[in-house]
DNA sequence: GACATGTATATCGCATAACGATATATTATA
DNA sequence: TATAATATATCGTTATGCGATATACATGTC
């Protein structure tokens, strides 16, 4: 468990970003995120099962998001539920990805600059 | 070859990404794309001939790069080299790329933002 | 009450993606 | 004349993504 740099861990796999800014927001369930990644990808995104809980379990795995005693209000509550929560780890890896896809889009708009300018494209 | 709508390529795959930013630039052949990977990545990745040629071959298939046939001076040429350019339909996929991982970041920041806000994170 | 839809978790297996290792051969440099 | 750099390519393995499937309870509606 030595602390690499978080730049081992980039590029993150998008399934992973989706579920960490799924999280973001405060803890939830499964099949809460696969609602959320549909939301904030505006319906470009949507999560099965199969890509969720595979991945979830790979995360719990790396650190990245750690399952969660607390549960609300029983009336609200639903016992087959199990609530995740995302880790110091997961914030700063969150973090270092959304600061490497800024910078990769910087640059890639400089570089679609000089495409349109060259002739017959 | 129905042309389906662009989104149905994206999220694109990081290399895919990476080798139509490469060829943004102008036409290049296989060995100039992985330096150049390496340079606009600012080091972080380095992308070896494994993902190279296994992903330009993917990449011919779908019609995002095609095979160049105008070659450098044959004073500065090297037979061995095959060069590849970027074409109308890559172009964009490009673009609807960067513009998906901006607003993916947005969306983020708003949300870390969020997160910061709690107590005890 | 019966039936459908929605909620919720989980696994299986396939397809795609990523990548290290390896191979081969040429070109440039020390 | 070594040896490092250039250049392309395949192989095999692991990682990732995802549809299909299974199970079960909750909710709504006819």
């Amino acid at each position: 468990m030595t602390n690499r740099s978080l730049g081992d861990l980039l590029p993150l796999p998008v399934a992973q970003l989706h579920i960490l800014m799924a999280l973001a927001t405060g803890d939830k369930h499964g099949y809460a995120i696969m609602q959320e990644v549909e939301v904030l990808t505006d319906g470009a995104v949507t999560m099965g099962p199969g890509t969720l809980y595979g991945t979830v379990k790979k995360m719990l795995n790396a650190g990245l998001v750690e399952e969660s005693d607390e549960r609300p209000d029983p009336e609200l509550d639903d016992e087959r539920r199990r609530y995740y929560r995302i880790t110091g780890l997961g914030g700063r890896v969150l973090d270092a990805e959304v600061a490497r896809m800024e910078q990769l889009a910087r640059t890639a708009r400089a570089r679609q600059a000089i495409t349109m300018r060259r002739p017959g494209v």
